[in-house]
RNA sequence: GCCAGCGUAGCUCAGUUGGCAGAGCAACUGAUUCGUAAUCAGUAGGUCAGGGGUUCGACUCCCCUCGCUGGCUCCA
């Protein structure tokens, strides 16, 4: 018996039909093109899905956010069947899609190589163009199950095993069968362009006690043209890398001989830094913070007190001096909380906040080790707030507020997130609750939006973390807000308070920018080397057309330094384009152009970075408009 | 740490089936005194990452170590 429905579009015109019927069905009256599946009441679903009830039904369309995740995820269905049909015998993994595309991770004894890619490509735009369609079938959990088991799918069984009793749902296209939620496109002929990027090792679940699987990743796009621009993307991004910049611009190395993950620093490179330390000592002296120096190493006892030595063992280094054992720092707090205990502390002294720009060294991975991004050695811009618990709220708010108006001078767009409690960790789960709720009040009285990291916080608290993105678009966490009962209370920190009583201080532990490798790392990406005046290691190059300007330059490069800009002149008997062009290459802001017709005007002529030719001005107004663009840090 | 790939001049990269180590740019020397992104000519530059093995013979094949790249795991 036919039942009648209403169906509800997205323009709110309403329709009746009767049953069956499904989404594919109603858009054929509609005329609705690149339409590759519907979201019926807020749920997505295949076109050929039955609707049962009545309810509001909208398209997705391939371009659309929603339809290139269904085109990505059906692409990686579909390599997964010409993977399976090329190396018979491979046991299939997951395979859903990503920010910018997709992946499957496959357990084959074959590794997969370059040309394999090719190979599976090729074999996927065969399954493409025999446009077979994805038939949903829903099976019981037990058939599944079992249907899964006899082709000795055990990773698909472990997932089957863990999905809630009922009907399972499984999609087919050709003889190849997967488990999946869906939807996916209406057949393999929809997809309209997709590459197969790389090959990759990934542990089954995430897990490094579980196998090994082999990884591709691909991506898919609605048009040839998109796919050509996200390459093009990528080649870009590539030649922004700050690792290529760093060398091409001669600021850093790393150096075999010297050991991984230990950056030298080349006068530009320290440079930078030290101008980014000047910066950081200013913006903290303005906010109340004081400054503190503590050694690279401590007893190790002092470890074993603050839990660094039962919980951070694997990252540190030791050495040993006549016999005692020290710990290198992996971090700094150890001995700001040796400052507070080294007197008595009231009230009226909080809140305390140290700030060291502390150089600290962690044993990091090999495999993990990442230009700049990720060293072994690095300097963090490291505070310890202490402060008492009524404080808490307010201080951190301040450091979030430093952290905005820090991030809105380089124009970083950055994300934020709160890290809950590790499994590794110390302290009572009242100190952690009270901890994280703290962080959380903080953050919404900012009003930031923010994601939960379930089980990511530091092994004393919980964090909330700022990250960044580099120009591959990887998120590198720089800032982070640390809060601390643990730590307090096992260094026996007090305070007196207006009671006459002895009270527990609470500890935050900072950092805005980060660690400064770090930092300096995503800020070459972020402009592609080319510094903005107030950071740029030279900011202004004279440049002379012939010798006879020779003595002029040398008193415009002598006037220019006793205002404290950094310059350089170039002497050279080399033609002014070649000058221009090699100062271009080394994206110095300003050239200063010097010729006879310069010298009888007592001028310059100035060269922008930027803007090329900007004309004659006299040395002071040129001084003048630089100052000002550093004061502005622009 | 794990999986895969890679390592040739300062940089970017060629190097055939195992048979004398190559180019461009940079550097250096000389000439050129020039007006807004590359003047011309010449010279020099190599433990083919390091170590071991196979071979008459290894940049090339095999093993180990170091380092790098892309991921995974872990982190600022």
């Amino acid at each position: 018996m036919a039942k009648e429905i209403s169906i509800t579009l997205e323009d709110g015109k309403q329709k009746t039909c009767s049953q069956p019927i499904n989404a594919g069905e109603i858009i054929k009256d509609l005329n609705l093109k690149k339409v590759v599946a519907a979201c019926f009441d807020g749920q997505p679903v295949d076109l050929t899905c039955p609707l049962e009830n009545s309810g509001t039904l909208a398209f997705i369309t391939l371009d659309s956010v929603q339809g290139r995740e269904i085109l990505r995820h059906s692409t990686a269905h579909i390599m997964a069947q010409a993977v399976t049909e090329l190396f018979p015998g491979t046991k299939l993994a997951i395979g859903p899609a990503i920010e910018e595309g997709f992946y499957y991770d496959f357990d084959c004894p074959q590794r997969f190589s370059e040309e394999d890619l090719i190979r599976i490509e090729k074999r996927m735009q065969e399954i493409i163009e025999q446009k077979l369609p994805f038939a949903r079938k829903m099976l019981d959990k037990k058939s599944a199950w079992d249907f899964f088991r006899q082709n000795g799918e055990i990773y698909k069984t472990e997932l089957i095993e863990e999905l809630q009793d009922g009907t399972i749902s499984l999609y087919q296209q050709g003889d190849f069968i997967d488990l999946c939620r869906g939807p996916h496109l209406p057949a393999t002929g929809w997809v309209p362009a997709f590459k197969l990027l790389s090959i990759a090792g990934a542990y089954w679940r995430g897990s490094e006690k579980n196998k090994m699987l082999q990884r591709i990743y691909g991506t898919a796009f609605a048009s040839a043209k998109e796919l050509a621009d996200y390459l093009h993307k990528i080649e870009e991004a590539q030649r922004r890398d700050h690792r290529k910049l760093g060398r091409e611009l001669d600021l850093f190395s790393f150096q075999e001989e010297a050991g991984a993950g230990l950056v030298i620093y080349h006068p530009k490179g320290a440079l930078l830094r030290a101008t980014l330390e000047e910066f950081e000592r200013k913006e903290h002296l303005k906010r109340g913070y004081q400054l503190a120096v503590g050694p690279q190493i401590l007893k190790l006892d002092l470890w074993k007190k603050s839990g660094h030595y039962d919980n951070y063992r694997e990252n540190m280094y030791f050495t040993e001096i006549e016999g005692e054992k020290y710990g290198i720092k992996p971090m700094n707090c150890l001995a700001h909380m040796l400052i507070y205990k080294s007197r008595l502390r009231s009230y009226r002294d909080l809140p305390l906040r140290y700030f060291e720009l502390g150089t600290v060294y962690r044993h990091e991975k090999s495999g993990v080790l990442h230009g700049l991004l990720r060293v072994r050695g690095f300097t963090q811009d490291d505070a310890h707030i202490l402060c008492t618990p009524d404080q808490l709220n307010d201080e951190i708010k301040g450091v979030i507020k430093f952290v905005q108006d820090v991030m809105a001078i380089f124009g970083f767009d950055y994300t934020m997130e709160i890290s809950t409690r590790p499994e590794k960790s110390i302290g009572s789960d009242q100190d952690w609750e009270r901890a994280t709720n703290a962080l959380m009040l903080a953050l919404r009285d900012t009003g930031l939006a923010f994601a939960i990291n379930e089980g990511d916080g530091a092994f004393y608290g919980p964090k909330i973390d700022v990250k960044l993105k580099d120009a591959l678009g990887r998120s590198w966490q720089c800032a982070t807000i640390q809060c601390d009962f643990t730590l307090p209370e096992r260094f026996d920190l007090k305070y007196i308070g207006a009671d006459g009583a002895e009270h527990r201080p609470v500890m935050l532990h900072r950092v805005i920018l980060g660690a400064l490798e770090r930092f300096m790392g995503v800020l070459i990406e972020h402009y592609a080397g080319a510094f903005p005046v107030w950071l740029a290691p030279e900011q202004v190059r004279i440049l002379t057309i012939t010798d006879a300007q020779k003595d002029y330059a040398q008193v415009v490069e002598s006037q220019l330094r006793e205002h404290g800009i950094r310059v350089s002149a170039d002497l050279r008997q080399e033609k002014i384009g070649l000058k221009i062009r090699e100062a271009q290459l080394e994206k110095i802001p300003y050239m200063l152009i010097a010729g006879n017709k310069e010298i009888a005007e007592q001028k310059v002529s100035v060269r922008s970075r930027k803007d090329g030719d900007l004309g004659g001005f006299s040395l002071y107004q040129f001084i003048d408009r630089i100052k000002q663009e550093i004061e502005g840090k622009k």
